[in-house]
DNA sequence: GACAGTCTTCCTACTGGAAGGTAGATAAAC
DNA sequence: GTTTATCTACCTTCCAGTAGGAAGACTGTC
């Protein structure tokens, strides 16, 4: 049992890779089998079909979000630094290359032409972030350690907005500390006065 | 000549309809030339490649964008009602569902699997919007019509990502007002207390 | 004003390759 | 001896793009 998964991680991964270059259209099975090693029908074996693997994907991937989010408020407790530390998480993988866009953001962008499957986990996905920098919002709102201008859903909202934002123009333009730059100001704005 | 170039309108007005839905590799000629009522062949016709055929259509766009803001800073010379009109331009579209989104904001996603012809046009786009932007920041700051927290560019660039990361939202909650609720606070923040 | 030649637009028919996917065999693992 | 993972070989459909021709519109010449 020890490899038995990992061809499919595998595949997996790299399928990953190839979306957040180019998205659902911008791969086929046989960019997979280049990358992995196996053959196309070797694929088929592990997902069906590509809307099964992309469905997985995206499942995975938000699994692996909330055990990252988990795994970071067991560390931070202040919604600041919880918020802070999500965005130089992504400034951090927009600048090494590793992760240079979020899967999610860019299926989301073509959802009208997605399987219905695989759209209905990316709108979950987004549910989940909405609903985690909520909480964050809300925390912040009740201790005092955010200033908020609106209610904490407006706030989570308009957060993510930016970060998705930030991460397109970083793409388009070629360079990553745009992002950071971007996040700079609307993290600045949330930090009471206090402690500025 | 009067309905000379009818048709290689109706094929880019047909491309930046399905480019709007899926990106570069969401449609395919065949797409286009059963919405405009010709054969695919005739398609090439106009534009021999389908590079061409976008690389047109994002000129197209960005000259399009050009003329609108062109047109709007005639009508309009306060900074911060030219911010609160280009919002409310893509509230209303996004609502009315004409152009759900940006076409250059989906290209950008997928930039590093776009043709590098497309993607140099694209790239374009992304500068003359920050240009025009950060020029209304500029004069905000100086007539204090604006209240910025950063310098003008800088509040530029957040102001589109915003704008994107609005969209994009919308699109992946299926609902339309969340843009001009991810907007609001932001343009609040940027309108001086004394007008508020 | 008629004719000839050219240009524009669109057509049918086709090509080579890539797409997602299937059938069925093989061989090792449990 | 069944299950798992992989293979070769193949299918169908779609893709961007090409060749070559038909029909009409435009243009220059007599």
């Amino acid at each position: 049992m020890s490899n038995l998964s990992t061809t499919s991680d595998e595949i997996l991964t790299s399928a990953r890779a190839l979306i957040m270059t180019g998205g659902y259209n911008g791969f086929s099975y046989a960019d997979i089998a280049a990358v992995v090693g196996i053959r196309k029908a070797s694929i088929h074996h592990h997902f069906p079909s590509k809307t099964d693997l992309v469905r997985t994907l995206v499942v995975r991937y938000r699994e692996d979000a909330e055990a990252g989010i988990a795994g970071l408020e067991r560390q931070v407790r202040d919604p600041l630094a919880l918020l802070k530390a999500y965005a130089s998480h992504w400034a951090q993988c927009i600048e090494d290359a590793s992760r240079p866009f979020c899967v999610c953001a860019l299926l989301a962008s073509e959802l009208p032409a997605l399987p219905p499957e695989v759209a209905a986990e990316v709108k979950a996905f987004f549910r989940f972030a909405s609903t985690w920098l909520t909480s964050v919002m809300d925390r912040g709102l009740k201790d005092g350690s955010l200033t908020l201008s609106s209610e904490p859903r407006v706030e989570a909202e308009a957060f993510m907005a930016s970060v998705h934002g930030a991460m397109l123009s970083a793409r388009a333009y070629g360079t990553p500390e745009v992002f950071a730059t971007i996040l700079a100001p609307t993290l600045q704005r949330l930090t009471p006065t206090a402690a500025r």
